[in-house]
DNA sequence: GTGGTCTAGACCACA
DNA sequence: GTGGTCTAGACCACA
């Protein structure tokens, strides 16, 4: 069951889109496993069919879900774009901070300590 | 002088306050220092007097400078909240980083990896 | 045996009429040659009667099958509909990449370079 | 000034993406142009603003476009994605092509015969 | 019942 | 005035 946290600043149809992916990357969801359709999650987790629609649309772009009018949305047979995509945001995120640490006058060193400090404190895994 | 980027994502007033966080907590402007009035930033690098308010607001919230009325706004007398500051943020992103790479089945050598290897792409500093 | 893939953009019963105009214009089914009833070739690759009748009624109304009320479905007697059929298919397609890559500023010489070039990867026939 | 089919089988949304996607590619719109804002091109051409925001979004998406909150969209600083995009539609264009000829039974030369005819009629260029 | 498009209209962040 | 999100609801193609 998906999470929708409506005080996050990230949109419902990105946190829709966002979970669904990882679930695919992480092999909760494996290929040609069949989705909830549109209206019955949008309704299980209380948001317009829209927004729903809208998280597919992008996961289907993204070649990680395949969606065919009259049956429905299932995972790709081919997963790999889950995982691209996921590397791909969490690169983007990476780099955010880079650039953001820099402007801040903090060198690779000090960045890369700082890193893997709370990486520890965040626990093992 | 700060420079914006109107092609950038960030807004302009987080665009605004970072810089003057940066170039306090790199000591390019001390404690105490007097910054320009709200009016003579906006003209200076063109931009609605709104969005300076708002960028010195932010930063007065926290600590970094202070606002008196009629004299103006300077570097708060103790930086350090400058400091903390920038670490905040940057220890929120990584969080944010580590949360998503686990939802995603990454274990921390691989996301260190990832990390580093961007790190280096990114060029030395 | 006609062969549906579920996970194709392709809408079922249009798989199902390109395949059949594909046996008749390759000359695997000849003229009046008997085609499957609607409920048998339904029953045969598992989709719904509708969806059959919907790929007969195109290839009728496009005079490369003919169905006779109380009897069934078979060829027709002249079966050059189904080539000028695929022709005119391909036609169009064709007319489409000309008219886009036009709107690209493309000029018949890139355009034809590009085509062969794909050709080639897709592998020789 | 764009031009909406409603007839057409391409939805709307995706007219104008292509539309802006083209004037940009052949260099009518260049780099870092203003776009109409989203309110007037809906307007404009008599259409909802969420349908024009949804092309938008997908042209900035692909990073043909940028977009930014209280100040409108222009065409990126580097131009090059539109014209990968291109590329890349009219690739997929002519892969259709070349699968659906082949399922009639075509061989390569004979399509690529066809596929020259209608070059030739349709005009130099 | 599926997915998908479009409109109308409210609401929010930002400049 | 900008871009952007979300909902409600109508409508269409397809199975």
């Amino acid at each position: 069951m998906l999470h929708i946290d409506y005080s996050a600043s990230l949109p419902i149809h990105k946190q829709v889109e966002e979970q669904l992916a990882s679930l695919i990357a992480t092999g909760a969801l494996r290929p040609n496993d069949w989705l909830p359709s549109v209206r019955q999650l949008a309704m299980d987790i209380s948001i317009n069919p829209n927004t729903v629609q809208r998280a597919y649309s992008a996961l289907e772009e993204k070649g990680i879900i395949v969606s065919v009018k009259g049956r429905g949305s299932f995972v790709s047979p081919d997963v790999s774009a889950a995982h691209t995509a996921a590397e791909q945001v969490i690169g983007e995120m990476i780099k955010d901070i880079v650039s953001k640490s820099r402007r801040n006058g903090w060198d690779n060193k000090r960045l890369l300590e700082f890193f893997t400090e709370i990486l520890e404190k965040e626990g093992d895994f």
